[in-house]
DNA sequence: TTTGTATTTAACCTTTAAGTTAAATACTCC
DNA sequence: GGAGTATTTAACTTAAAGGTTAAATACAAA
């Protein structure tokens, strides 16, 4: 595996378990024992999954007794979230030779949109921090 | 490494070579040799991490005489975005005791605002539809 | 200080990732 | 069909991921 900081959070995340931990962390923290609840592995194997988390820095650690209570960090989660955004119009255009002609003229249309929006959009950007327990469906896979 | 889809997007993409080669294609299709240039491993190597990249269909491959162009197919770039989108208020909002608090009383202001915000979430949803490509920095890292 | 509970570490196994070099394939063109 | 170029496959190496069980550690409480 890579060691630059960025390959150890997307491999930190290429797996179920480490992904459905997380998950879980979104109902607030939680012992080691609780997390491995759910999983079929021994609990040696949850807590190494929690060291690679620990170690990616997509989970913090406390300590209370011989707990050693995990919370999400979701920080490189961020990191993951702009770079993949450098992509989408890749996903959000189809991509033959007509398309980048069309391309080009959209993007001039949205630039003069954005004038616009601001008040608009500054309002949404209100909404969203306000409504962090919207949410219907918690983050899951 | 896991097989569902998802764990498979992502650790094509926990690998710095397979992140530059999906950078390099931004620019357009490119030959096999032409994506080996900036890397010094050998040409197998690279050839192998275009098979990683195209089982997870990040890529795809033509053929036109003894080439095999690959370009972009960011489709599950897409399930990337989605995905971490869900843990945004995470990194969007500071996490430690008192914020807990805050958070709580915050969750029951906006169950109540939640009813009189409906029509501008709504309209939220369109703009962000339309700004698609208000991205100024091109795919990099 | 012993007991009980939570968690980690050690030692090990099996599989796979990621690289190498050398050989095979797939084309084009003469 | 032989030569030249692009790419893949084969065979191999090394290192690491992800799991196991058994033992060690850390702490609370009796």
């Amino acid at each position: 595996m890579s060691t630059d900081r960025f390959s150890v959070t997307l491999a930190a995340l290429a797996d179920p378990t480490r992904r459905a931990i997380l998950a879980r962390l979104v109902g607030g923290e939680a012992s080691v024992t609780e997390l491995a609840r759910p999983f079929e592995m021994s609990l040696p194997a949850v807590s190494k999954h929690l060291k690679v988390l620990e170690r990616a820095k997509l989970i913090a650690r406390g300590r209370t007794a011989q707990w050693r209570p995990c919370r999400i960090a979701a920080g490189p989660l961020k990191d993951v979230a702009d770079w993949v955004e450098q992509y989408r119009r890749f996903w959000e255009e189809s991509f033959d030779r007509l398309d980048d002609y069309l391309r080009e003229l959209k993007t001039l249309e949205v630039k003069t949109l954005e004038v616009k929006t601001r008040e608009v959009k500054t309002r949404k950007v209100k909404i969203s921090a306000l409504s962090t327990k919207e949410n219907k469906h918690g983050p899951q896979s």
